[in-house]
DNA sequence: TTTGATGCATAAAAAAATTATGTATATTTG
DNA sequence: CAAATATACATAATTTTTTTATGCATCAAA
């Protein structure tokens, strides 16, 4: 029973725009399982986090849905609209920053190259 | 104006931990203008969100605390206890986990080095 | 046939910030 | 010298974002 790492709250609209930007369209349960196989287990994505961040995402403009039936199951496949696309460089960006600083905190005495 | 670099929520412990560990004992305001000194003011600690979260580490036996009066002005000195300082290595191991897995999932192409 | 996987969803609660204040002293500036 | 800025602490209300706990339904495997 591996040690579950928690997310920083915060990152996982990222994860999903960045998850989307690459694989074109996804539904709910796939990205659950990408983040799965991708860390090894070590992430985990909750539903009660991810589909609610999925609908606030749509209401925003950022994704477009589509709906398909799937072995009598319904899925609900995601996209990135332009104005999503945007978004996820934006915060693509953020996520940068902010590992660039996390690492100058935690490792003064690192030169970085320029 | 520069943009504010945002704080992933969940790592404002680990960044405090880590500067205590690194200078021994600080204050709560020397905090704040070392993590605006490091990231050059792209990082801003809230005081709103500082010293509560001070308040919570010493109550979780993870600080000690010192008053002083220096210029007619209060000073709260902070340190790692020792269980404060395994907590920090715990909290590290956590971050280099979440920038690792972050890392792959907005790169899968990159190898690693193992 | 019942357990586990697939697939969606929401509500209550907890966690952790931001924003807005408040108090007080010291220093700098016009 | 008055006013603004910097230093130094603190808390309350609100917002954001997650976890935890449910709930419903279909399909495959044991």
């Amino acid at each position: 029973m591996k040690k579950q790492q928690q997310l920083y709250k915060g990152s996982l609209n990222t994860i999903i725009m960045k998850l989307l930007e690459q694989h074109g369209k996804m539904y709910g349960y796939e990205i659950t399982q990408k983040v799965k196989e991708i860390t090894q287990g070590e992430m985990n994505i909750t539903e009660g986090a991810l589909y609610p961040a999925l609908h606030k995402m749509e209401a925003d403009g950022f994704l477009d849905v589509e709906m398909d039936r799937v072995d009598g199951r319904i899925r609900k496949y995601y996209k990135l609209t332009e104005s999503g696309v945007k978004e996820t460089v934006s915060r693509m960006e953020e996520l940068e920053n902010f590992i660039r600083n996390m690492q100058t905190i935690v490792n003064p005495n690192l030169k970085l190259d320029f």
